[in-house]
DNA sequence: TCATACATCCTGTATATACATGTTGTCAAA
DNA sequence: TTTGACAACATGTATATACAGGATGTATGA
């Protein structure tokens, strides 16, 4: 927000969900926006990037800038989101139940890492319902190195929301792996499943801007709830 | 490859990949790049740009671009990728079989898609096996408007590769959608499952440069060869 | 009538410059 | 020994300019 680029790229992505800029129409020149907006062509060219990777336009050379119909209304593993901001986005009625909250090791193996050392962390379990159906199980596994504490409360309100706006911390990046495994008879039980029914498992490690890895998180997703939606552009591979 | 940064976004990921830029070191400078490259700064950052949205390397600013770990070694199911480019860059043992090659409409209420006209289109079905084993069955629709005849032999070859330097069509992007559902009786069969076990299908939508829909594909991958990897860079929600 | 040529839009690429701001090490003063 | 000021160097942002090349409509000429 502080940038004009991400200032500029926010007010066009809200008019095009909005349909200020419609589905398959053109947006304004690149030269038009710049004087729409009193800025350079290279600063509108980087928002305009942004929302080309982001799935929002397609930009056709000589003839302008087209609006896409993207449909992500879908439960986006693709990005980097927390549980409550997605209820919030998407006026959902969910709630969140705090099962476990103690110190624990991470589980290396679960998640394919190295080390040296064990590395000790907050265990948090959590079952998220939306309108009183379990969806998803969280474990999540906070390290101590980075964050020494967490309340009760905190896990059942908002984990990303504590770590960026009351430590300060920068969440920057994940790498996520999505496979189907059976559950384990608590995971069954939790998700209210029948017996040799497969869950939907995402394992991911969270780092912060300076690259320190901070955070190991194993979703647990009802298969009949899972849906991932994703948006990708052609890259060629040598 | 064309292009002055494409060049070097490709160079600098080849040596990331072949690690003669170890994971956790820093890249040179953008001055040095700019220097080692004979160009402009402007042009790197271009460069370095796209290996960060990649996930090659982490920016920290003040400090350089250090490297990342990215463990891309498994099905991308997050690239527009054809089976035929992984099975050669991953030097696996695969093989693809034909099971049918007619024309139908497109199934539309499948891929939720809306139209006032029945499509049609070339359907493709072919199962695709790694060292004898059933891993995927893929469905693919290719509208006749675009492409109007496809042989045998280019199924079972590359659809890809036809499209892209026979035809001389630009694939540009597409959206995906992956859930978990039960198979039909034949694509069990196929894929050597046991009864009552689920598959996980992704069905994608893909678009030529100009924004033409030109491909309707429905991927149904075997449960226990189903892994998907994906890199994400934090963006928050308003 | 039809095709060619041109002007005029558009985006794509490349470069140069300036200043802002974060990181680190040095060196001198307290 | 510690602190603080500062320089050197890193990336981040913003602007300006130039030319290449695709798309499209118009005017000219055969």
């Amino acid at each position: 927000m502080r940038n004009k680029f991400n200032a500029i790229y926010q007010d066009l992505a809200d008019k095009i969900n909005h349909h200020n800029y419609p589905v398959d129409s053109y947006l304004p020149s690149e030269t038009q926006l710049s004087e729409l907006y009193g800025t350079s062509r290279e600063t509108i060219r980087k928002a305009l990037s942004e929302l080309l990777t982001n799935g929002f336009i397609q930009k056709i050379r000589g003839k302008g800038s087209i609006v896409l119909n993207l449909q992500r209304f879908n439960f986006p593993v693709s990005g980097i989101t927390s549980f409550k901001e997605l209820n919030n986005s998407l006026h959902m009625n969910s709630t969140t139940e705090v099962l476990c909250l103690e110190d624990q090791h991470v589980p290396l193996e679960k998640f394919d890492y190295q080390s040296s050392s064990p590395l000790l962390a907050t265990y948090v379990e959590r079952l998220r319902k939306t309108n009183n159906e379990p969806i998803v199980l969280d474990h999540d596994y906070i390290l101590k190195s980075v964050v020494p504490e967490i309340s009760h409360k905190v896990a059942a309100d908002s984990l990303y929301d504590y770590f960026e706006n009351q430590l300060g911390l920068t969440i920057s990046y994940a790498t996520k792996k999505i496979t189907v495994e059976s559950p384990t008879k608590e995971e069954a039980q939790l998700l209210e499943l029948n017996e040799h029914q497969d869950v939907v498992i995402v394992r991911s490690q969270t780092y912060l801007e300076d690259t320190t890895l901070f955070q190991f998180t194993e979703s647990v997703h009802r298969p009949d709830k899972f849906s991932f939606v994703d948006f990708a552009r052609r890259q060629k591979i040598n």
